[in-house]
DNA sequence: CTGAAAGCGCTTACAG
DNA sequence: CTGAAAGCGCTTACAG
């Protein structure tokens, strides 16, 4: 800036407002401060100018979530990114890998970096480490899951009552040995879906089975191997005849464990979270589709209004989910009781 | 920094020098500066420590892709993470959704940002733009898709090998009236598979039919309707027997239009891209695979020699794909001389 | 309408 | 081993 301002003939504070587009700099003295910049390949350095600038703000945010490369959280940061773009505002995104120090390391490396604030779906079993950050007034909303430990913007889906929604479905078509697939148990949103799961039960009349109840799938892998010891395990009796998974790897997994022993069109499955393609399966899969890319448009708007007003209180979000009938979930439960042919 | 200081009544350059962790400093200073930090909640301000340091690396880095949600682009985006990680970089992306003029603004927004360096998969037709910042000595390295206009570090797949692959595969399966369904024309990576399949077919001696051609699908919905048109239009004697999809959204897009005519067990198709499920649909999808990920953590590898060297020629990484039979490739063509059945 | 001085939070390049 | 001064590229808060 000090050579485009040497070059140009004028101070530095005139070429501070030609480059930031400030009214009332002659006309013929912004156009020798704009050709000086082109001469120089002059490029302006926000990093600097929000060092002094009283806002201080850097025009990025962060955003942490379980893996960047997963559908559900890439549809979060694109949310994300469509409300902070209108903005001028940049989204650096990371992966926890459900790695709790990780997210304590991506928090300060994202405070160190100054960044406006931050979006996280936590993977820690306690946020009370952000409890500084937020005294001091930086915007940190939660996504997906609740934080524990701490009050904090938050913006989840209807986790227990979709789950229960979920399964009462299934139930509605005849199942009672309806098994439940979890991922992490310390994860809030596991632990909402086992209790829609119970909910649903209860509320039916149907006892809840311990040998049909899985949690700690971490991967469509485990999930397949988890499914098939399901699957296998149990005698005739008392096998599942439903299958709900509470998480969309967990889905995809489930389905492989049924293609596997040719079991998909016998056994019904429904699933939380939809994914691409899971109309084209056979089976289509029914889901509880949760909408990740409004969530993460939801995070984001929290956040840029947290950034205006520190003492507000806190707000938390609830999006509904719905349920997307595709097939797997409307298989009928095979008793004398029901004849009704298979749908779809 | 300098509140730190008083309070642990030491100078700026000693807590300077604790907070970078330089050697040299007396235990007890060292102590007194950690304990007057946690007191008042300090955070380094890397974006100002990087003002006035020799290297001026902020430690974060640019990636502008075509969707940060699209599979292929998040898979890049986590093996550019992977890289970035263990350097202490973080990854700032964003979605250029075929915006050319977006890929310029955001090119000037990370620049402004003064990231360390950027990884595009360009949209734009031209590239020459980027000539002042790549004089400048920023590094840039293209990805997926070839710059036009200017020498730049590229990582590529193998589209015009890959994709003449994949569709002779295809006429190894009897197959000579095989259409082309492609994204848009002005992508490297479009050209480039295009120009396999007609190699393809002229090697086998097979000519190029220009009704079983078809550019510009942007997104699986136009890819189902110009499949679908591909497929009803033709007269039978001139149908396609087989379909070579450019992209994983086209060829979501093709499974979609077949199934809707129930041709997929009839028709075969080889797409270009992996994608998630493409096991579990029935015929499974059989693709020409490329590692998106390993493609990310090459070109963040070449990102970060490139800030060693600046003035070193440049690399043109290609790296294999592979394909991967699944079903719905190995679809004989209906002919009265093939009656081998159905694979799988 | 324009500019000279001070300062943002840190590091560099020195001196002690 | 420690610190006082200058400066990174910009903006603020003035004065003219």
């Amino acid at each position: 800036m000090r050579d485009v301002a040497a070059r140009a003939g004028v101070s530095l504070k005139t070429v501070s407002r030609v480059v930031n587009r400030e009214s009332g700099v002659r006309q013929d003295l912004v156009a020798k401060v704009e050709q000086a910049a082109v001469d120089l390949d002059y490029r302006p350095n926000l990093t600097a100018s929000n060092l002094r600038r009283s806002d201080q703000r850097t025009s990025t945010v962060g955003l942490l979530v379980e893996d960047v490369a997963n559908e559900f959280f890439s549809a979060i940061h694109r949310g994300v990114e469509e409300v902070a773009r209108v903005r001028g505002v940049a989204v650096v995104a990371a992966s926890l890998d459900r790695d709790a120090q990780r997210e304590r390391e991506l928090v300060g490396a994202l405070a160190a970096r100054r960044v406006d604030g931050v979006i996280i779906a936590p993977t820690s079993p306690d946020q009370s480490y952000l409890e500084s950050e937020l005294r001091s007034g930086w915007p940190i909303v939660v996504v997906d899951r609740e934080a524990r430990g701490v009050d904090i913007d938050t913006v989840l889906t209807d986790n227990r009552e979709a789950s229960s929604r979920a399964v009462a479905h299934l139930i509605a078509h005849g199942h009672t040995r309806i098994a439940f697939i979890g991922g992490q148990e310390h994860l809030t949103t596991e632990h909402l879906r086992y209790a829609g799961y119970v909910d649903a039960l209860t509320n039916a009349g149907i006892e809840i089975k311990p040998w049909l109840v899985r949690h700690g799938a971490a991967d469509a892998d485990q999930a397949t191997r988890i499914a098939g010891e399901l699957l296998d395990a149990a005698s005739a009796p008392s096998a599942p005849s439903a299958i709900f998974s509470a998480q969309n790897l967990i889905t995809m997994g489930s389905v492989r464990a049924l293609r596997a022993r040719s079991l998909q069109q016998r056994v019904a499955l429904v699933g939380f979270d939809d994914f691409a393609m899971a109309d084209l399966v056979d089976p289509a899969v029914t889901v509880m589709a949760q909408d990740a890319r409004a969530m993460g448009r939801k995070a984001a708007e929290l956040l840029f209004a947290r950034m205006e007003s520190f003492d507000e209180p806190c707000e938390r979000h609830v999006l509904a989910s719905h349920l997307v009938q595709r097939g797997s979930g409307e298989i009928q439960a095979e008793s004398p009781a029901s004849e009704k042919p298979l749908s779809r």
